[in-house]
RNA sequence: GGGCGAUUAGCUCAGUGGUAGAGCGCUUCCUUCACACGGAAGAGGCCACAGGUUCGAUACCUGUAUCGCCCA
């Protein structure tokens, strides 16, 4: 064996990226579905191409990388699929951006060169992200890298569209969507983040029509889009209005007149005046009632959300309204609106009211409902199935309270606005004929606009004429999908999907889906939906939903409020490992994560802990070692065995159920608090002895112990964990590809943990006189130890010993009852007595409150509990077992009473001689 | 407005129908031979509030308050 002296301190740098290349180089996380094993995969939640590693991939990616390297631990064929997604506004703004500091713009390069131009910059910095979890220590298959721009993701993305348009599930129409004035493309409902703002209720008068000197008054909190209104609505059983319905309304500012329609959805009596004015063309309420009362749409807003003087001439907008609004962005048109209203006499008041805003989830540019065809998504048919796979329990979702959020959203969900006006993407494999739809397309130098009514011709490879009248000018449309289109189709494309892969066939459905809360619903709820369909079956059997990391103060980290923690800044200062082992014992479900570093330098102190009982190990490893059968291992080693059982036990069943943060919890408790706290020091007597005749099997026990400490814990520390089970006796390459321990029923000691047990109790009391009575650190002391029960008085005289050593004194085991009344404190705790003999010197006082202190305790703890057994109803109610815990407990309190009263008259009658 | 979650030690959080727990922080002592990124001993809690169920509630139920999240 080579001895190898470690560093006094752990040095995380000097191990992690060694062992990363080590790993890679190694093809340690490489497989195949010809590899032995049930399979276990998991497809890792692919970031944006545009991104670099924050601390919520950090959380992810450490919780994905503890199951998979626990289940490559445990034997099985184990697959992390790694991938990016292409993540098509933002990698576009991204590039948009590099090209104005150019003085160039998309437009003036074209589509074909900005696309390429987009490739050229992922070439050179989409790996960002890639490298930055390798450092990590994330366990991928790097050989399978996917991205969700590949040439084969692509090709399925068609396949997928195709299909849903042959069956019907995908069409074209006119639509109220969210639109991005800033981004130029229509959103899906949800990429749209709803924010409340402060903003006025305005009063508008609205005169009859037919009796001008009546009136409604309408309340609105966007007056600039009454231009468009196309009717007012008031409820049909409201006595105020009712007898108005299907009357008119002149419309100010226009020279329209209006019906007064009745609609009882729309209009709440309780709010506002009652009356509601109806803006089909900017507003989704208003879209819906429009499509009840069939009235026309007058869209007052271009794509950039200015006033469009078409829009209002069409709209019969006063000619000199028309002149002043044109061409003014909506928060100005608002107020020249309300001025004139305000003029005209038209506006009634205006009151402070809340209301929200919805806001692009890219750049946070306040999004406009906007009329325009679009692509969909028609979603029912696709979600009914998903609804039934999470009802059924066909996917699991953990924790379970998500369930209800899941099967609420998917019961109410809106069909899916997919097609988006960007370049960068997957483009629509929609054409149109460009004589059959001579009026739906309209071409200007500029724009080339495809309206509602036009025939695509939808197909998977480009067509070259018009299937019905064989014309060869045909137009692509040129809208692109919706990113989320693509990674929705993620477990089952990376696998090879549409092609029936050996992959497929090993892999799908994937085990569990690693996520957190923010896309349940743009991500998971939509792969659910598409693996159904195309696979016809779940793309995952569970759903782990984790927690969102905030700031120490529990608000939203943010690159604007500057309260970023970074998680490469972090692994630089505390070590990889420190990281991934706080967030994983952070990861308690269904709470968000207040992480500050205070925490992670707790952890990095762990590995230090650790890096050090590895080196005691080292330094007393000389000599040989013995395996004997743990039966006939000394009583530390019986100890320490049992106590690794029942960790090893607790963390798999913790790690089965998700709970990272109690697996490593019950990590920390037995590296730190059993194993070094106790079991290396039990130990010590033995190993500095030189041939001491139980040193061989010590010798072993402890490599034992250690090694398999080492396997526990390396999926939650991979890099140290190596580093250290490298330097110790070990067979085999790598730690990376050894077995998961297991629990050994041998090693389980129940005698030998009740030992122990007692013998924590002893030192425990030794040490508080010690630390009472002011002792000396090193200074060795009498003390006498006692038990109630004869069985632990005999089990004393074993400890003897051990007693010895950790309390650093002279033990002497023998019946309290015989001990010296004098110069003696005596402590008391549940029967076990421990004396300690009282110097001339020493000032006592502490001691004595200590007594004291502890007398009210026992004595409350008495009256509460004699109480209880006092009481009728609890003896003849509660459980016998119950019942008979309770009267020992009486007992032993009482007789802990006398002899803690015994004690303190002893003191008192020794500080007052 | 609807739904969900939280409220336990100074802070961050576990937890259970029958002695209230951890980490960090704090106090005192200690450079002893793995570790001062350490060791030992301590202090610190009407488990948010009010009802109810129960022999017994921090835990189960109802309501209130405060905070947070999601949806509209």
């Amino acid at each position: 064996m080579t001895k190898r002296q470690l560093d006094k301190t752990y040095d995380p740098k000097a191990v992690e990226d060694r062992w990363s290349q080590e790993w890679l180089t190694r093809g340690y996380f490489h497989t195949s579905p010809e590899q032995p094993g049930q399979p276990y995969c998991i497809v890792i939640p692919p970031p944006n191409v545009t991104g670099s590693l924050h601390v919520g991939h950090a959380l992810n990616h450490s919780l994905q990388d503890i199951l998979i390297r626990w289940r490559r631990m445990q034997g099985r064929n184990t697959l992390w699929l790694p991938g990016t997604d292409h993540a098509g506004i933002a990698t576009q703004n991204v590039v948009e951006k590099q090209l104005m500091a150019e003085g160039l713009s998309r437009e003036s390069l074209g589509r074909e060169q900005f696309v390429e131009r987009i490739w050229k910059w992922k070439a050179t910095s989409g790996n960002r992200i890639v490298n930055q979890q390798k450092q990590l220590g994330e366990s991928c298959d790097w050989d399978r890298l996917r991205f969700t721009m590949d040439e084969s993701l692509s090709k399925a993305v068609i396949e997928v569209f195709v299909r849903l348009y042959e069956d019907g599930l995908i069409y074209r129409g006119e639509r109220l969507i969210n639109w991005c004035p800033r981004c130029l493309t229509a959103l899906s409902d949800i990429e749209v983040e709803h924010e409340e703002v402060k903003g006025k209720l305005y009063h508008l008068r609205y005169p009859l029509a037919d009796d001008p000197n009546s009136s409604l008054i309408v309340a609105t909190t966007r007056p600039e889009t009454m231009l468009g209104d196309t009717a007012v609505a008031v409820h049909p059983d409201d006595p105020r209005y009712r007898h108005l319905i299907g009357k008119k309304v002149h419309l100010p500012l226009t020279t329209r007149e209006i019906p007064i329609v009745g609609d009882s959805v729309l209009v709440d009596l309780e709010f506002g005046t009652g009356v509601v004015k109806i803006t089909p063309a900017h507003d989704f309420n208003d879209y819906e009632a429009g499509e009840r009362h069939k009235l026309p749409r007058l869209a007052m807003l271009d794509h950039a959300a200015l006033l469009d003087a078409g829009g209002m001439q069409q709209a019969a907008v006063e000619s000199s309204v028309v002149e002043m609004l044109r061409g003014l962005p909506v928060s100005k048109a608002r107020s020249k609106v309300e001025t004139l209203l305000r003029e005209q006499g038209v506006l009634e008041k205006t009151e402070d009211h809340k209301m929200s805003v919805g806001k692009c989830y890219r750049c946070k540019t306040v999004v406009e409902p906007y009329l325009s065809p679009q692509w969909f998504v028609d979603i029912k048919p696709l979600a009914e199935p998903a609804i039934k796979a999470v009802e059924d329990r066909r996917i699991r979702i953990v924790p379970e309270s998500w369930v209800n959020n899941y099967l609420g959203w998917m019961r109410d969900i809106k069909d899916w606005c997919i097609s988006r006006q960007i370049w960068w993407g997957h483009q629509i494999p929609a054409w149109y004929c460009l004589s059959c739809n001579a009026k739906q397309i309209i071409r200007t130098a500029t724009r080339t606009t495809v309206l509602q009514g036009a025939s695509p011709i939808v197909s998977g490879t480009a067509p070259t004429n018009c299937p019905s009248c064989g014309g060869k000018d045909l137009y692509r449309d040129p809208d692109v999908l919706d990113t989320w289109f693509s990674s929705a189709l993620w477990p089952f494309t990376t696998l090879g999907w549409p092609d029936q892969t050996p992959e497929l066939k090993t892999y799908y459905p994937t085990s569990v889906l690693v996520t957190g809360l923010d896309i349940l619903f743009f991500w998971v709820a939509r792969m659910i939906m598409m693996g159904l369909k195309f696979m016809g079956d779940v793309p995952f059997n569970d759903v782990y939903i984790h927690a969102l990391v905030r700031d120490a103060e529990g608000q939203k980290m943010s690159k604007s409020k500057g309260n970023v923690i970074d998680p490469l800044h972090v692994m630089d200062q505390f070590g990889t490992d420190a990281l991934r082992f706080t967030l994983a014992s952070m990861a308690s479900p269904g709470r968000d994560i207040k992480l500050a570093e205070e925490r992670i330098e707790g952890y990095r102190n762990f590995a230090n802990k650790i890096w050090n009982a590895a080196r005691f190990a080292l330094i007393y490893l000389d000599g040989p070692r013995t395996a004997l059968p743990p039966a006939q291992r000394t009583f530390p080693d019986r100890w320490i065995l049992s106590r690794l059982a029942h960790t090893i036990r607790d963390v798999t069943a913790e790690l089965e159920s998700y709970r990272f943060d109690r697996a490593a919890t019950a990590l920390y408790q037995f590296i730190w608090h059993e194993y070094c706290d106790w079991y290396l020091e039990l130990i010590k007597p033995v190993l500095q002895t030189p041939d001491h005749s139980d040193g061989a099997s010590t010798r072993h026990s402890l490599v034992e112990t250690l090694e398999t400490t080492m396997r526990l814990l390396h999926p939650f520390m991979p890099f140290i964990t190596e580093e250290i089970w490298q330097t110790i006796p070990h067979q085999g390459d790598s730690i990376v590809v050894q077995n998961y321990p297991s629990p050994d029923q041998a090693w389980s000691a129940p005698d030998a943990e009740q030992h122990f047990a007692l013998l924590e109790q002893t030192v425990g009391l030794a040490r508080t006189g010690r630390a009472l009575l002011n002792y000396q650190h090193g200074q060795q002391i009498p003390f006498h130890v006692g038990h109630d029960d004869p069985n632990k008085q005999s089990r004393l005289h074993e400890l003897q010993r051990h007693l010895v050593h950790l309390s650093r004194g002279t033990i002497e085991v023998s019946s309290p009852r015989d001990w010296p009344a004098a110069r003696l404190l005596r402590l008391v705790m549940e029967g076990l007595s421990v004396g300690i003999a009282v110097a001339d010197d020493v000032d006592f006082k502490k001691a004595m409150e200590r007594l004291a202190k502890q007398l009210t305790e026992n004595d409350k703890e008495l009256q509460r509990i004699g109480g209880k057994l006092k009481n009728a109803e609890f003896v003849s109610k509660a459980p016998p077992d119950v019942i008979t815990e309770h009267q020992k407990r009486v007992q032993t309190l009482s007789r802990d009473h006398a002899l803690l009263a015994d004690s303190e008259r002893q003191l008192r009658a020794m500080s007052e001689t």
